[in-house]
DNA sequence: AAGATATACTTGACGTCGTAAATTTTACGT
DNA sequence: ACGTAAAATTTACGACGTCAAGTATATCTT
């Protein structure tokens, strides 16, 4: 009797383009420079159109922040694969987070953004998939004698260490003339006792 | 000829009272829950008043957001002071740093936000001050011979370390039972090499 | 004492936002 | 062809930041 009915793929064929075009306008303008009417002219539809395929324009937010933590964890995932040493691993782990946060700022931005509703959300599952990968990492490096320590303690310190220095750049708080690049090397020179 | 301008101490005395005000409403909704016609209501003025002292919303914020960092600066230069031991005031140093991210969460996030306009803003005056401290902190410690290595490599390294502590608590992605108590300890016993 | 005037403040209006509701268009089954 | 339900658009609302115009107030001059 009625028309069809848009098939699962072409509400995900909508949805991804739109997330496309609101990542590039949430990373120029932040979350209040992208509005609904400039999205829907950049896509050639009418500004109540994407409510069809989101609740409201925090879920749409809420999607790209998603895509972008998917993304990272395909990322550590890559960087991790087939490298056996689990400390040159955990090497390459963290040069790629680094790597990730300097080529998408915008995107580490809004994954880690520190907004109330962030912390009720609590942590979803690209998250916990880019957190197992170091994770796996630093307990092969503790069995292989490389760290000592509870794995789950040194993990989170060393993701917290690699966070910390790429948000305080991020922020622009890096100060004394030092840069990203001057402090990622001699922290795992330091943490694993042997210079690189 | 005129009726007198506001003198400086009532003007001081106005902006302090919105900028109160502000602070709890932005902790509370975040920046788009600050509206210029509620706080207008809540001072008992128009909301047209907040720009004779003011430019715009957006310089409250800012102003919000500096009166955080002096509360901060002033906390951790509390926190340091009498203390001779280097080690014993670097540990009080990053105790006091996570008693006021724990207190004022809300300004902590203002404090660290990442929106790009922080970026250009660049380091202001309240920042370079807590930051004083650290570093010389670590700078005494260093002389002491109870840390080794380059002391602004380190003080970075530190200060970096408890702040991805803390945002990362702050934005709720803490996993495995972790919690920011369980970390913060046992990062000094290590930075220093004997538990305490 | 009274008017002039620079200053503090309020009012009203504009353009823009997210989005609810009403309306129109579209494409399928009969 | 035509009815019909889904998709899309149009219209409209309340709220926002803030510009511009207007009002009130307190001090100076005379």
């Amino acid at each position: 009797m009625p028309r069809a009915a848009l098939s699962e793929h072409e509400v995900e064929r909508f949805r991804a383009e739109l997330c496309r075009v609101a990542a590039l306008r949430f990373a120029e303008h932040g979350y209040r420079g992208v509005t609904l009417r400039a999205l829907a002219a950049e896509l050639g539809c009418s500004p109540m159109t994407p409510y069809r395929y989101f609740e409201s324009k925090a879920a749409i937010f809420e999607a790209v922040r998603l895509a972008a933590f998917e993304r990272f964890a395909d990322a550590q995932e890559t960087a991790a694969q087939g490298i056996e040493d689990p400390v040159a691993r955990l090497c390459e782990l963290g040069l790629a987070y680094v790597r990730f946060a300097l080529e998408e700022p915008h995107s580490y931005r809004i994954m880690f953004e520190l907004d109330p509703e962030a912390l009720a959300r609590g942590p979803q599952e690209p998250e916990v998939r880019s957190w197992a990968t170091m994770r796996a990492a630093v307990g092969d490096a503790v069995e292989a004698g490389a760290l000592d320590g509870d794995p789950d303690l040194l993990a989170h310190l060393c993701w917290a260490q690699v966070h910390g220095l790429v948000t305080l750049h991020l922020a622009g708080k890096l100060v004394l003339g030092q840069t990203l690049d001057d402090l990622i090397g001699p922290y795992f020179s330091m943490i694993f006792s042997n210079p690189r």
